[in-house]
DNA sequence: AGCACGCCGACT
DNA sequence: GTCGGCGTGCTC
């Protein structure tokens, strides 16, 4: 544990309490958002600046300028007073109040993760900003055409695409393999110079508004500007700049005057970019069903933090639930933190909120621009109650006066970040949050995640003892509002339909019930697991199957529609090829693709029902902004029969008319190499076949699979999640494995194939003295199961401790990381991969 | 992360 | 004898 966090946390918190500042002290410490920079930096403040703990600040290191945080003041630096060089600026002031802090503190030791990219994650993107190293094209090429290598004239050519003939050092260096070298013989010989651009951190937006000071005294006056005066009264006093221009019929030169003369002020005022409020129609709270109102009159009752499942079947109505525990905590000026899987998903979520609260709705998600981001951030800080709906990063808002937090389908896996560290969970973060507020924290899901299942349930059997610090409670919503039905699930056995002579994707039941689609009226969704076309390409003369250039996997093959082009991508590094016509390997020309995605799904069903209208839904055909919103308002509208799509139809999804859903392949989903595949599975299994039947008309649901016997296809059919999660439960616990054990990933990564083995097999020997005290499995080292992507090895070792284990500090072995060689700290992993 | 410093091999 | 490779270490 890092000694100086407790002490640091402790100046901040004095600041922050009293607000005066004592005399201005010259020296101030700070954190460097730089790798490698461990430690405090000591800085001089120079007169002209106000520097308080907390700020955020730019300033020089080394060559350049970084964003840095000001932690505590110093009178007496221990350092020679010539290498102290001064902050440069303020970038903000008052972002944070002292408990957010220890959040992020909190995050960074649980998490294994330096404090400033915890911080770098949790605060506004562009904050933080750093300057960067660009690379320009110079003015007048002083040197002839010299002769110059392929990788440095490809690279020019590269220079000369861009208007400003100007492109950061690291984006060339994505663009071009060998980039470095090439530029460097760019440079000697003048093509081109290299420069630093000072960072741009996000501004807020500033316009120019005209207000009325003084009332229009007529003596000096001339009759135009009097016109004015009077002009600008009858707009109530005051217009941005723009308007009155136009308005008033004037230029900004005699708005000038009249400002030097005392009439009317002219000044730049900041803008919230919070984007337009959608006008949807005022929304009236529900009546509730008993299971409703039972679970909303307990979640009423919390004062305090307490974890509340919210265990409503698919359905059953939670945003109702949600939205009038909320509505209360509004009325108390409390705020409230709605968390959500994927903001893309949710408009319905979203506009139900609107609509029901209205201005005091905002959502805060990574598709927002910097800009955007950063006026959301300072409106919360604002401290007016309102609703924050967000995705995983808006768990770092800093709302205060936090009256609830709730997460909602806590079970979805997008709540855990696997990417850059912090490798955090949302409801692990959400917990914490909702501890140090003292509030509520409510988690809804049809199909709980176990973890949160045991914690529940181990509470509500202790609560026998009426045990006070049981700060659990079980909501639970058993049946869908108007007592509507679950459609029934059949499993079909796609071993007996092949023995049957059916070799067709689809079943004969799936096939009967698709058939009969238009007469009923219904729509249907179709549910595949992966998107594409098909999962690969192979040769069926030599078996060479086509493999991504930059990872260890095979590449996908797509062809949006029976007329275009078919083309295979990498669904690891996004790579993109053209399919050829040849086998690569030995030219036969019979290049076949096997497996289906959900292309190969749409093109099947066009062959074999050709009047039947289909749209395709997964991230391909939904990557741009408020597609996806689109094409679920063209499916509710009838336009289609057949929504066939991915993962994005498990969640949060309502539409009424949907009476069959097909589960097309369950086994892709069975087997994947994680511990919680069974669980996975049940889960979206059971979210998907939710959305049959939520309206009037009854639902279906058809599931096909070549092992109808897997416990979590039974499970499914049963729909008995308690049966499944005792099973499972008892395997977990078998294996020592969540939640009755915890899991550490290391991810070892490097372009070099030997330095990541030996990186890997250096850290599995000091992990093995760490570990010796805490009762700790080591698995591994071992070759991650894909080797490569986009062109890095990994490696990784898998930590199998206790509960009741303490977890040593492992940043320790970051300090032992050879160069090239990156290390991921992922503590509790759900992507083993 | 960048960038300087410093030590080795291939060239004029 | 020099140029230019990249291994090592530092940044208030």
């Amino acid at each position: 544990m890092n000694p100086l966090r407790l002490e640091y946390w402790a100046q901040i918190l004095n600041c922050m309490a009293a607000k005066s500042k004592p005399l201005s002290p010259e020296w101030i410490e700070v954190l460097v958002d730089c790798p490698g920079a461990q430690g405090l930096y000591t800085y001089r403040i120079p007169p002209a600046l106000a520097v308080t703990p907390g700020d955020i600040l730019s300033v020089p290191f080394n060559s350049q300028q970084l964003g840095a945080i000001a932690v505590r003041y110093l009178t007496q630096p221990d350092l020679n007073l010539d290498l102290i060089k001064p902050v440069e600026a303020v970038i903000s002031t008052g972002f944070f109040s002292s408990s957010y802090w220890q959040l992020l503190d909190r995050i960074a030791e649980y998490y294994q993760t330096p404090l400033m990219q915890v911080i770098r994650t949790a605060l506004p993107p562009g904050l933080l900003a750093r300057s960067q190293r660009r690379i320009r094209l110079k003015p007048a090429p002083s040197p002839p055409a010299t002769l110059l290598s392929a990788s440095a004239q490809s690279l020019l050519a590269h220079l000369h695409q861009s208007t400003t003939g100007d492109y950061t050092w690291q984006y060339l260096q994505r663009q071009q393999r060998g980039a470095h070298r090439a530029l460097q013989e760019l440079l000697r010989h003048g093509w081109v110079e290299s420069y630093l651009a000072p960072p741009q951190t996000a501004q807020p937006q500033k316009r120019q508004v005209v207000t009325l000071t003084a009332k229009p005294a007529d003596e000096s006056l001339s009759q135009r500007q009097q016109e004015i005066l009077t002009g600008l009264q009858r707009q109530g006093g005051e217009l941005w700049l723009s308007d009155a221009l136009q308005l008033l019929q004037t230029t900004s030169a005699t708005l000038k005057r009249l400002a030097a003369k005392g009439y009317l002020s002219l000044e730049a005022r900041e803008v919230l970019r919070v984007g337009s409020h959608s006008t949807a129609a005022a929304d009236q709270p529900k009546t509730l069903t008993a299971a409703q109102t039972q679970a909303l009159a307990q979640l009423n009752q919390l004062e305090q933090y307490v974890t509340a499942l919210l265990h409503g079947v698919t359905g059953s109505g939670k945003t109702e639930v949600y939205l009038q525990a909320i509505a209360p905590r509004l009325n108390c000026r409390q705020s409230a933190l709605v968390l959500v899987p994927e903001i893309g998903l949710t408009s319905q979520l979203t506009d139900r909120f609107r609509s029901r609260f209205g201005e005091r709705v905002c959502l805060y998600h990574s598709g927002l621009s910097d800009g955007e981001r950063y006026d959301t951030w300072r409106q919360m800080l604002s401290g007016e109650p309102q609703v924050v709906i967000g995705t995983r990063s808006a768990i770092f808002v800093p709302l205060s006066n936090l009256g609830l937090i709730v997460l909602d389908e806590e079970h979805d896996s997008s709540f855990k970040q696997d990417q850059p560290a912090p490798c955090y969970h949302t409801r692990t973060v959400a917990r914490w949050r909702a501890q140090q507020a003292n509030c509520p924290l409510v988690l809804g899901s049809a199909t709980p995640a176990l973890e949160t299942w045991v914690e529940v349930q181990s509470s509500r059997d202790s609560q026998g003892q009426r045990d006070e610090a049981a700060q659990t409670v079980y909501l639970s919503l058993p049946s869908r509002i108007h007592n509507r039905p679950h459609p029934p699930i059949q499993i079909i056995d796609m071993r007996q339909e092949l023995q049957a002579g059916n070799r067709s994707i689809f079943s004969r039941s799936l096939e009967e019930a698709i058939a009969a689609l238009p007469a009923t009226g219904g729509q249907g969704i179709l549910f595949i697991h992966r998107r594409g076309h098909s999962s690969f390409v192979s040769c069926r003369s030599c078996g060479y199957v086509m493999e991504c250039p930059n990872c260890d996997v095979s590449l996908s093959y797509h062809q949006p529609h029976d007329q275009a082009e078919p083309y295979l991508r990498c669904h690891y590094c996004n790579h993109y090829q053209s399919h050829p016509s040849r086998c690569p390997e030995c030219a036969s020309p019979y290049l076949k693709n096997f497996g289906s995605g959900t292309q190969r799904v749409v093109s099947e069903i066009a062959k074999q029902f050709p009047t039947l209208r289909c749209l395709r839904f997964d991230s391909d055909t939904t990557r741009r902004k408020g597609s996806h919103r689109a094409l679920l308002t063209r499916f509710a509208q009838g336009e289609a029969d057949l929504l066939v799509g991915t993962q994005m139809l498990t969640k949060g999804i309502d539409l009424p008319q949907v009476t069959l859903v097909g589960i097309v392949a369950a086994d892709g989903l069975l087997y994947m190499p994680d511990y919680w595949a069974s669980e996975r599975a049940f889960q979206m299994m059971t979210q998907v076949a939710g959305r049959a039947g939520r309206g009037e008309r009854a639902g279906q649901v058809i599931v096909q699979t070549y092992t109808p016997e897997h416990p979590a296809v039974q499970a499914v059919q049963q729909q008995d999640y308690a049966a499944f999660t005792e099973a499972e439960l008892q395997d977990r616990q078998a294996l020592g494995y969540p939640p009755y054990g915890r899991l550490i990933l290391l991810r070892v990564t490097s372009p070099d194939p030997i330095a990541v083995k030996q990186a890997a097999e250096d850290f599995a020997s000091k992990l093995e003295a760490i570990a010796a005290a805490s009762d700790c499995d080591i698995l591994g080292p071992a070759p991650a199961p894909i080797l490569r992507v986009a062109r890095r090895y990994r490696w990784q070792i898998l930590l199998k401790l206790p509960l009741s284990a303490l977890i040593s500090d492992l940043s320790c072995l970051r300090q032992h990381c050879p160069d090239r060689v990156s290390l991921t700290i992922d503590v509790d992993p759900l992507n083993l991969s």
